[in-house]
DNA sequence: CTATGGGTTGCCTAC
DNA sequence: TGTAGGCAACCCATA
């Protein structure tokens, strides 16, 4: 018998220490083994990613080729540019191969494009072996245990999860690895399509990654951000199991650290060095294991003479929140990500709803603009131009960092979603999903709606304060004056709430605060958006009446646009709910239609009707008559006094 | 069935 | 400077 020709595919597992996947398939003692990448045309064109993110990427392909080039200096990482549901049938004949080899993913996609690869390999008479590796426990396995039901809660996991079994101890790295059997290419390269790509406001030029299979130099070298058409990155953090281990040795080296560890006593305002390990995106990418993660500060834990923390709130508490919120996704696939279709998502009227496909019953990628002033909130709240400093150093951090502490995700969640704007979840999780370095599909989808408190919490009275929070722990602004430079010299007194300074002391301190943040100015900062205080009493009546209506996102009544009914206009967010009696004749129809007719858009196409740049800035355009004829047609959507007065009764 | 306590991470005021 | 209780009130697991 022939011996096994193996290709290795590496996803989200860009490791060789504890990979369960690549030990099964060297275990196949191959003649010849390729470790391969696909370059996903679904990844780079239909993923929302941004520039730092793809730099990590490419971090951490170059430093898994170099590590296995250390093992055997004839192999690497072959990265291939095509997508594997039309490549690997073509190599497969190819290159004679007998075995698939790869870690399991429960992502809604990895499950749709691995269903279809098996198949493919069946077809071609190659064996598929798969091994679970990306979580603490299979996160199939995990809803099994939990009674069949998406996990939902942190205790259904503390339970569901040791029924599966223990968390297996890492495995070591690999210390040989097969050569490649012959590269030679003499198919054609599948040319994706490249429409619609949600990057391409980011390349300064075209993508050229789909200019050849084997790269540009023809040896499968791992993209550049060059040849991707992106600007160079602007973070300092960076990829590959190399840098992450050492990290991990540096956090373990620090006993009482990583014993004592306590994620809501951790500054969301420290940097240089941050409050936590960082390590999220390496869990992300696989460049760490959560295996070695987990044993590694168990071990140190059950060493420790002092007292310990315990989950949820420690170190390896932090990784059953993963788990979770995979074993959420796992259950729900594609509907997890977004509200519509959602059986466990509850329905809130917010602002700029999502677009959907109600054939497909996916999200469309866009979104309505039922109010140009919330979409002027959205845009200020994404560029850090809010006028609330903490929001704005926050969202400066995220966009030019690519990551943000816990705590102050948390802040900037609540104050686009039930704390201030009233705006969708499924918008932050967007921005999220293209700024964050770690970002992490299901993670993501769950602490969006677990701080919109739409899913897994509940306690929506609870509402961070843009001023009192930072000053639990930043007194003196630090985390301010380092990522709103504008505010450096303005004094601790006002550093959260620099309108309250005075003119003196602008001037003293170098700022003005004037404008509404639609252009930057040197010297200038924003007046706040608007008035804290009343805009939390709105969203608190505004949830307080979505919880009473107890709508979730699979709810026909969701679905058909009939939940208008349930609403009446004193609910913040574009309800129009029982004085539109119209409404539901428009609802009838199928498809986008539905969702068109959910605007009340008769009259005012002008004003709600979205356009391909909907999504970017609009200059002066949201502020001009738009926004009046926005805030009249809503009727109090605007109107801050009428929902002062209304909530107050 | 109801009651009760807990829920990784709120804010404000009083002592 | 730290802590307790009120605020208004959510869901869920358990007894």
């Amino acid at each position: 018998m022939a011996k096994p020709r193996v290709i290795y595919w590496f996803r989200t597992d860009l490791r060789l220490r504890d990979s369960p996947a690549l030990q099964a398939a060297l275990d196949l003692n191959p003649e010849a083994f390729w470790p391969v990448w696909t370059w996903d045309p679904h990844y780079v064109y239909r993923a929302r990613v941004g520039v730092n993110r793809w730099q990590f990427l490419i971090d951490c392909q170059n430093d898994v080729s170099k590590s296995i080039t250390k093992i055997n200096k004839r192999s690497k990482l072959f990265l291939m540019r095509e997508a594997p549901q039309t490549l690997f049938p073509k190599l497969f004949k190819a290159w004679k191969i007998t075995h698939l080899v790869f870690e399991k993913d429960t992502d809604a996609y990895a499950r749709d494009r691995d269903t279809e690869v098996m198949k493919i390999a069946r077809e071609a008479g190659v064996e598929v072996i798969v091994r679970s590796g990306r979580t603490l426990w299979d996160s199939d396995q995990l809803v099994e245990k939990n009674h069949g039901k998406p996990t939902m809660s942190i205790s259904q996991v503390q339970a569901a999860g040791p029924k599966i079994g223990n968390i297996p101890r890492p495995i070591p790295a690999p210390k040989s690895i097969p050569d490649p059997g012959e590269t030679n290419l003499d198919f054609e390269q599948e040319q994706p399509e490249t429409a619609p790509d949600l990057n391409s406001g980011t390349r300064k030029h075209g993508d050229k990654s789909y200019e050849k299979i084997s790269g540009p130099n023809g040896d499968f070298s791992v993209p550049t951000l060059e040849e991707l058409g992106f600007p160079a990155s602007t973070s300092l953090h960076r990829g590959g199991e190399k840098i992450a281990l050492e990290m991990l040795d540096k956090i373990i080296a620090d006993e009482k650290y990583t014993a004592t560890f306590e994620k809501p006593n951790t500054a969301p305002t420290d940097f240089e060095p941050q409050a936590t390990t960082l390590l999220s995106p390496h869990l992300h990418f696989g460049s760490l294991s959560i295996r070695e993660f987990y044993w590694r500060v168990q071990d140190v834990v059950d060493n420790y003479s002092g007292k310990a923390s315990q989950p949820p709130v420690s170190l390896t508490g932090q990784l059953l929140f993963r788990d979770m919120y995979f074993g959420a996704q796992a259950s729900l696939g594609y509907s997890f990500g977004q509200t519509l279709y959602n059986s466990h998502c509850r329905f809130i009227p917010w602002h700029l709803p999502s677009k959907v496909d109600h054939e497909t019953k996916l999200v469309t990628g866009e979104y309505h603009i039922d109010s140009p002033l919330a979409e002027q909130w959205f845009q200020r709240w994404k560029y850090g131009r809010t006028g609330f400093p903490w929001i704005d150093a926050l969202m400066r951090q995220l966009r030019t960092e690519g990551w943000i502490h816990h705590l102050g995700r948390h802040a900037v969640a609540c104050f686009l979603t039930r704390g201030g704007c009233y705006i969708s979840w499924e918008r932050g999780a967007e921005v999220f999903e293209e700024w964050l370095l770690d970002h992490e599909t299901a993670c993501n989808a769950g602490n969006w709606q677990w701080l919109s408190c739409t899913a897994f919490y509940a306690q929506f009275y609870r509402c961070y304060s843009p001023v009192a929070f930072p000053q639990k722990w930043d007194k003196e602004g630090l985390f301010v004056r380092r990522y709103c430079p504008e505010l450096k010299g303005l004094d601790k007194k006002y550093i959260y709430e620099p309108w309250k300074a005075p003119i003196q002391d602008q001037k003293k301190a170098g700022v003005r605060i004037q404008g509404d943040g639609e252009e930057e100015q040197e010297g200038v900062y924003p007046k706040p958006m608007f008035d804290f205080a009343e805009r939390r009493t709105i969203c608190l009546d505004g949830m307080k009446k979505a919880y009473g209506v107890g709508l979730y996102g699979d709810d026909p009544k969701v679905i058909d646009g009939t939940w208008r009914k349930l609403f009446d206009d004193a609910a913040e967010g574009p309800t129009e709910g029982n004085t539109f009696e119209d409404a539901m004749a428009h609802d009838a129809d199928e498809g986008e239609k539905v969702r068109d007719g959910l605007e009340g858009g008769d009259d005012n196409d002008g004003a709600i009707q979205e356009d391909e740049t909907g999504a970017k800035e609009k200059g002066g355009e949201i502020k001009g008559g738009d926004a009046k004829k926005g805030k009249k047609r809503k009727g109090g959507q605007g109107t801050l006094d009428a929902h002062v007065k209304k909530s107050k009764k």
